[in-house]
RNA sequence: GGGAUCGUCGUCUAGCUUGGUAUGAUACUAGUCUGGGGGGCUAGUGGUCGCAGGUUCGAAUCCUGCCGGUCCCA
């Protein structure tokens, strides 16, 4: 036992969090600590799933009219500062190249924060008549950020993987589609790839990024009742377009200031994935996302034996690859089939497929899944046909699972009292005034803030939201008539019930504009 | 920003109070018996004790500074 724990996740989820997830990351070897403090190394588990969802955004993004660019890490000072509120609320986590060799350079240079004022200097260069618009752009890179306190893998780190994308429009309704296409396409991804629930929604101006008109996000609860924001897509006006002189020739041949977009999404999606679907054995993996989908455990006793389990193991990886499953025979000879098992559900592998000698003689296999230890034996000649679908079913009882437990953590406070003892225990729903001080003084006494404004879809507050969006159950509440019913499935146990909860704000008790919800943040 | 705590072969760790050149396990390598839920036996490899100074005849141990991890509170 004491060996075990040893190579296993030692910290129990439940009781501290935050070692069992970095137990997790180092163990499930999705990543590790550089030298640099707040720097990570991405290990090739990780990067997988990294690629996977690459892989879907570009395919997403590409329907959108979205291309691939690169830019540089550096940015000048002079323009990065050029739009003033934007540096300022950058500044402080800014990393500044000041040598090159021993010498002093001219001018300070930043590695990048966020490429706004680089990309939108290359475009103002780009775009002079409306026939150059839209113009839609998406970058693969990293951000830095310093982090001195507070670091954790994917969560806080000085160094992140995402994706920043820069569009340009004619017109302010097409930028604000825009900006509500690439939330629903965060939105779509994250639960159909990551089997994590999200709520979408606006920021408020506090919480929004600087320099963006509004601001809009998804956002999802972890079971310490932390919340992480997913992904961020910004309207961002003429903000950005006037200082940096992105403008174009309209049909009358005026010249006008372009509106604009960004949005992007980060490894901490990772972060997510581990920390909602892993338990105290380990990683689950999503089977879309799962670098390797199902694993085989070859069982035998001596050469005969092996040589038959190996040819069978062989056959059925075989089947499967070719059925497009990723898949891997674990051959490793000197460890036993017991410690292939645990070490293969502590990476997360979504099926495990047992072979040995007696299921060769009965012509089936044993086929058990991480996420819900079920274990059935299968017909060899059905794997090609079961499989695959199993591995969908997977898929979606994680979404389901994961949303189940995401209602459990959301409340909704119907008076301050409530509303302090539900803080820090999950997402809280309250009636909000919309007053930056109410806003600031529930932030101070709470230490919860604002995470996201959920669309109201009867309101004229939608900004942008499209319509045919509405696809989840879990995020489908209404808004300003927020008597029509909570989210989640009816009938299904809820701990938000937005009836009960009056239309004065929950602090300052002046009528509510909105309902919001809290929570603190990672 | 404030506080707490930790750092010893790849990993976990004993030793530190009371200074004398590092303990055990696991992992790794080879062999062997094994193998359906973290195996046994035998032999072997592996450590500038986080880094830099200082005190001392002598520092993992005492002192100072720094670096890094983790946790808690703004």
């Amino acid at each position: 036992m004491s060996k075990r724990a040893e190579i296993g996740i030692t910290a129990p989820k439940k009781e501290s969090f935050s070692e069992w997830y970095v137990q997790v990351v180092q163990k499930a070897e999705l990543a590790d600590y550089a030298p640099v403090k707040g720097l990570i190394v991405l290990r090739p588990d990780g990067y997988a799933i990294w690629e996977s969802l690459q892989n879907t955004f570009n395919r997403r993004f590409a329907g959108e009219g979205v291309r691939n660019g690169f830019l540089p890490v550096l940015i000048p000072e002079s323009l990065l500062k050029k739009e003033g509120e934007h540096f300022e609320g950058f500044n402080p986590e800014v990393f500044w190249v000041t040598h090159s060799g021993n010498n002093e350079i001219g001018e300070k240079l930043a590695l990048r924060p966020t490429s706004e004022t680089l990309a939108y200097t290359m475009y103002s260069k780009w775009i002079q008549s409306w026939r150059d618009l839209p113009l839609k752009i998406n970058f693969w890179n990293t951000a830095l950020r310093s982090e001195i306190k507070a670091t954790k893998p994917f969560l806080r780190t000085s160094e992140f993987l995402w994706q920043e994308g820069h569009t340009v429009h004619a017109t302010q309704e097409e930028a604000e589609r825009q900006v509500s296409t690439m939330l629903r396409i965060y939105k779509e991804t994250v639960e159909e790839e990551l089997a994590i629930p999200v709520i979408s929604g606006t920021k408020s101006e506090r919480e929004k990024f600087v320099g963006a008109d509004y601001t809009t996000a998804i956002e999802s609860i972890m079971p310490d009742g932390r919340a992480l924001q997913m992904g961020t897509s910004h309207f961002l006006a003429r903000h950005f377009s006037e200082p940096f002189d992105v403008k174009f020739a309209d049909r009358d041949n005026v010249e006008h200031f372009a509106w604009q977009t960004s949005w992007g999404v980060s490894w901490r999606l990772i972060g997510a994935m581990i920390m909602v679907h892993g338990d105290d054995r380990g990683m689950i993996m999503p089977p879309r996302v799962a670098p390797v989908q199902a694993v085989i455990v070859p069982i035998y006793r001596n050469a005969a034996q092996k040589e038959s389990v190996m040819q069978a193991a062989t056959s059925v990886r075989d089947t499967l690859d070719a059925a497009r499953v990723r898949m891997h025979i674990d051959d490793r000879d000197g460890v036993t089939p017991g410690y292939k098992f645990n070490d293969w559900e502590m990476k997360g592998v979504p099926l495990r497929i047992e072979i040995g000698p007696r299921d060769v003689e009965a012509g089936s296999v044993i086929v058990v899944s991480r996420h819900d230890g079920q274990k059935d034996a299968m017909g060899i000649d059905s794997v090609r046909a079961k499989i695959p679908v199993l591995l969908e079913e997977i898929q979606q009882s994680m979404l389901t699972r994961a949303t189940a437990r995401a209602e459990e953590l959301t409340f909704a406070a119907s008076d301050y009292d409530e509303f302090k003892e539900l803080s820090g225990r999950g997402f809280v729903r309250a009636r909000w005034c919309g007053g930056a001080k109410c806003e600031e003084k529930i932030k101070e006494e709470t230490g919860v803030e604002i995470r996201v404004i959920p669309f109201n879809r009867t309101a004229d507050d939608m900004r942008g939201e499209e319509e045919e969006s509405s696809r989840s159950d879990y995020n489908s509440n209404h808004d300003s008539n927020h008597n029509s019913n909570n989210y989640g499935n009816p009938g299904s146990h809820n701990n938000c019930n937005l009836d009960i909860i009056p239309d004065s704000c929950v602090y300052c008790q002046k009528e509510g504009i909105s309902t919001p919800i809290f929570a603190r943040g990672y």
